[in-house]
DNA sequence: CTTGGCATAATTGTCGACAGTTATGCCTTG
DNA sequence: CAAGGCATAACTGTCGACAATTATGCCAAG
């Protein structure tokens, strides 16, 4: 091991356990709702209870585990009611974040911005399946935004807990979304909004850009 | 506080100390941006360093510590930066803890709401002094709207992570407020839009309410 | 006197083992 | 055959020790 002169990556068997279980669960790998056995997880990636229970406490930090006293760590369960609870946190969460944004961001971030966009519309109007890059392109623009709020407690609160869980339910109920294209006019009048520097403006539209997706769920889900 | 006698506490040792601990540093008896010696803390509070860690972990997940990889843990330093953040996400989520709160809450739950802030009221008439009760008063006001949201993702934000900093700066930032009687009525109007069941006028009087404490902050502060 | 490096000390990361609690399954009993 | 209890097994909570990394302080060189 060579020591790398800058601030030092410094990264442990418990951070790279943490992230590789951090994919497992969100991509399904490990099933919603199931029991983790400490020991065959430990003898699994190699390593002993201690190391590995570093991680989870990690994980259940980001809301991906629960811990029962004496019973031990489960994956969180998914549930439509949970799903709808995500809508309503993120909706006021990322309105605000919206609203820094167009506050706060740089003329290079908004360019940025507006080309990851135009990238994601090629990909669009060329080929209207792989609704895998539209859906993970969908969250990269959501993402910019929250991290152009300049806020740290909310790119921490979205980005580094919420996100994995939405992305969870993305990989493990589909979500094929009959709004691909009505999202896309939207993502367009929240860039425009925050060119504008109109924040007022911009966390409405993310707000009924997010209630909308919610309002789609709630409407599947009485169908059936 | 009720006990559930139900299931059984199975009370773990490092629930005690992540509990202790969080008061100790909620009250400033562990110092803001100091750094916790493993060592010591296991030594103090008679428990081998695995169940201090376990403790720390849970701290991390609270967002009242801090840790870097081969460190340790730190204590977060307090900055009128991160308090403004905070006012920008409580702003955005008890906002919309208070719009499902007009939606959702009982007509039991809203009479003790009432008959919570009389006797806050009281409390105030009685005596000008004693903010210590105004100021838990107060949290314990937003507290109860956040549980009437029935929202349990927000009642975790809130309830289990961030009103643990908000208590946490007013114990050591004093923040004696100018606005306590304002705040009161302004607490009244809310509960009057929560009993009309109009949440996005709740939604918006909590949003007014929170950004007005934000601005006196930000007020004393630029006079300083 | 200041600065840089090196040896030492202290702290965090990791490990394996034991103790206490919970789950399993057989056996008894009605 | 069903239900309950008891012994066993498995798992989580806790502990102390060792390894790897970081901090400390002395010493030498300029």
């Amino acid at each position: 091991m060579h020591k790398s002169t800058y601030p030092s990556p410094s990264i442990t068997r418990a951070d790279s356990v943490f992230t590789s279980l951090r994919q497992r669960i969100v991509e399904g790998d490990i099933l919603t709702g199931s029991k983790l056995s400490e020991p065959e997880l430990a003898k699994y990636y190699e390593i002993s209870r201690s190391t590995l229970r570093d991680a989870l406490s990690r994980l259940e930090g980001c809301g991906l585990l629960e811990r029962k006293a004496n019973i031990g760590y489960r994956v969180v369960t998914l549930s439509t009611e949970q799903l709808l609870e995500i809508f309503r946190v993120r909706e006021s969460l990322e309105g605000m974040a919206c609203r820094l944004a167009a506050e706060n961001m740089t003329p290079k971030q908004i360019e940025d911005l507006k080309h990851l966009l135009e990238v994601h519309n090629q990909y669009e109007s060329l080929q209207q399946g792989e609704a895998y890059i539209q859906k993970e392109g969908d969250l990269d623009f959501h993402f910019r935004i929250v991290m152009g709020s300049g806020n740290k407690l909310l790119i921490r609160l979205l980005c580094e807990e919420l996100y994995y869980l939405v992305r969870m339910y993305r990989y493990q109920f589909g979500m094929a979304s009959p709004r691909a294209k009505r999202a896309f006019s939207e993502h367009h009048h929240i860039i425009q909004a925050i060119e504008d520097q109109d924040g007022e403006l911009a966390e409405i539209l993310m707000r009924r850009h997010i209630s909308a997706s919610r309002k789609n769920v709630e409407k599947r889900m009485n169908t059936l």
